[in-house]
DNA sequence: ATGATAAAGGCGAACGTTCGCCTAGAGAGA
DNA sequence: TCTCTCTAGGCGAACGTTCGCCTTTATCAT
């Protein structure tokens, strides 16, 4: 019906009073009569008035949006992550009176780039960071520029920032727990490479638990690789030719993917998977339990870790004080029929 | 470093010219001497400074932003489309220079007032609309407000809008000919609800394929349910214990979470898959492929829809004149193991 | 010499808010 | 009656752009 934008000036000549009165009324910050005040709210209310977002930020010289970023995934993979996150993300920021603007991944240098670009355009008032490594270009610019950011998950333990990280390590324990409570002492981990920051957390996990055990640690069961199916399986097969009295009874993969990797491994053995091996898996995708078998797998609390994010930042870019600079959430083991 | 903006003010100051003037040149309107160009490219080079996006967007009177929401999906499910689909959409939306503005997914009648507060605080230029159905009320707000948006997505026939589609008749119709080419005819289908827009056009593409074959349709062989895998086990299930003269050979699915639950069924019944009983499912999710036996399926080009929807309505926004009111893509069938 | 024309750049205004300060009138205390 | 203090609300300014129009100076053809 209307097309055109109504602003004070229209609720302040139907209401008969200033539109700056108009303003201040609707943001709580002066008193006016009763029946001034419900002139206004009338006008409002008939010409369906909603304060003009681009104005008020330009007044504010702030923003009130939050850049994120994500890495693409390969055609092969998935991003399930993506969808829990940045819906927890979204909503909490809504509550809050923020927006959540998603900006193109870059490659390369020119990923710093866009978020100096985003910074010196007021676009954003902050950012949340996925996907981080160690010594994390972006992180180290932020913190030189003084911008508020938050990171999900950590980096260089000399750095000073604040982020929110599910404790791999902790999830890793859990099941290689497990496995060892179910009798298990042969235990093979498929890890990641070495400069993988959150691989070495989950991996620590691995090593704790078994020297809680007393269980020593087999250097050739502690396989490094990248996260695929092709690796997973490989690795597998490799574990699986060892002589019997060496072969692992169960394996645990630092992600689904490379656990699928495994089972399929196990079945062109002619294994039974939950019975001759135990598999265990890390993220818990969504068809894990869609596998034949469901694939046991620690899952992580990602909505909580976007809600988190968003909360710690907001205290950050409002000075206002952040009660914890660091937030470490705990993942939980769902134990199906592969382990 | 510099915490404080950059503005055009002090662009100007230091290349010793009006900040319009500045202003102007940069933005090409205008023809300056060669060494005050020089001066003035210094002087932001220097400063580095960067248009602050909110006070372009408050002169101009828009706010180059795209709306897009989309439907939370239930824990057990997976939104292998959404990274896809929104990245691809980021990016384009970029190269023109717009943003994507997530908003939340509210249930109800509340969603429709989402989309209205975002019209009337101008927060966006205009929606992309997904998961859209029969009767979607947003389609029916948005038409009526004429404010401008493109859906992902047909609707009702009669409404006349711009919609971006994959053509899921032509994928199942691919799927079926397949089948019929390696000598099924007893072919049964995993459909979806009467009040599904989306499922009904995919089973349209079997009924034209059964009946371009000259093999009638077996009113038995078409179940519909939720795409979920318990349904599409149950479902299968079911099929797999007619009596063996009318036992479908081949099942195809409205989707991967179906197809995957067919397969669980074959597997309970100790039916080959791909060799005693061939399954096709839709959507080829990423896990399809790491499926026992790797899963064949039809896959969507998501990215080209988000990238298409993106072009549509920012013509649509511009007032540029839109070559195709609607676009059908073409989906793809990969096939693997399984069928 | 003179007027026309173009090039180079200045200036005021406006977009819709919010913020701080000002004012008119009423009520109250002396 | 005078002044002092509230209360309700007005008014100007500013945020950083862009747009339209104006002014100045140099260039050129007549």
């Amino acid at each position: 019906m209307t097309a055109t934008k109504v602003t004070l000036k229209d609720v302040a000549a139907r209401a008969g009073v200033s539109y700056q009165t108009v303003s201040k009324v609707l943001n709580g910050d002066m008193q006016v009569a009763p029946e001034t005040m419900e002139r206004i709210q009338a006008a409002v209310r008939e010409l369906g008035y909603r304060p003009n977002r681009i104005a008020r930020n330009m007044r504010a010289g702030r923003s009130f949006m939050i850049g994120y970023s994500w890495t693409q995934t390969e055609p092969g993979q998935v991003n399930h992550i993506l969808d829990q996150f940045l819906s927890s993300m979204v909503r909490e920021a809504s509550a809050v009176g923020y927006y959540v603007l998603p900006f193109p991944f870059q490659e390369g240098s020119a990923q710093v780039d866009a978020y100096r670009d985003l910074i010196r355009s007021g676009n954003v008032d902050g950012f949340v960071l996925s996907s981080v490594n160690y010594n994390d270009p972006r992180i180290q610019f932020l913190l030189k520029q003084k911008f508020p950011f938050v990171a999900f998950g950590r980096s260089n333990p000399d750095w000073d920032f604040t982020w929110v990280d599910i404790d791999g390590a902790a999830g890793t324990r859990q099941a290689i727990e497990y496995l060892i409570g179910r009798g298990h002492r042969r235990i093979a981990i498929l890890a990641w490479p070495e400069d993988s920051r959150v691989g070495n957390d989950r991996l620590q996990g691995y090593l704790d638990a078994m020297q809680a055990a007393q269980i020593g640690i087999e250097p050739g069961y502690v396989l490094r690789g990248e996260g695929t199916f092709d690796v997973g399986r490989a690795m597998t097969l490799h574990l699986l030719d060892l002589p019997s009295e060496q072969r692992p009874t169960a394996i645990m993969a630092l992600n689904d993917t490379m656990a699928i990797g495994a089972m399929a491994a196990a079945r062109e053995r002619g294994l039974g998977i939950g019975t001759d091996l135990a598999i265990i898996g890390f993220d818990d995708a969504p068809m894990a339990q869609y596998l034949f078998p469901p694939l046991t797998s620690v899952r992580q609390p990602i909505a909580e870790a976007g809600h988190k994010c968003v909360e710690l930042l907001v205290a950050l870019v409002e000075g206002q004080p952040v009660a914890q600079k660091h937030v470490l959430l705990q993942p939980s083991l769902i134990i199906r029929a592969s382990a």
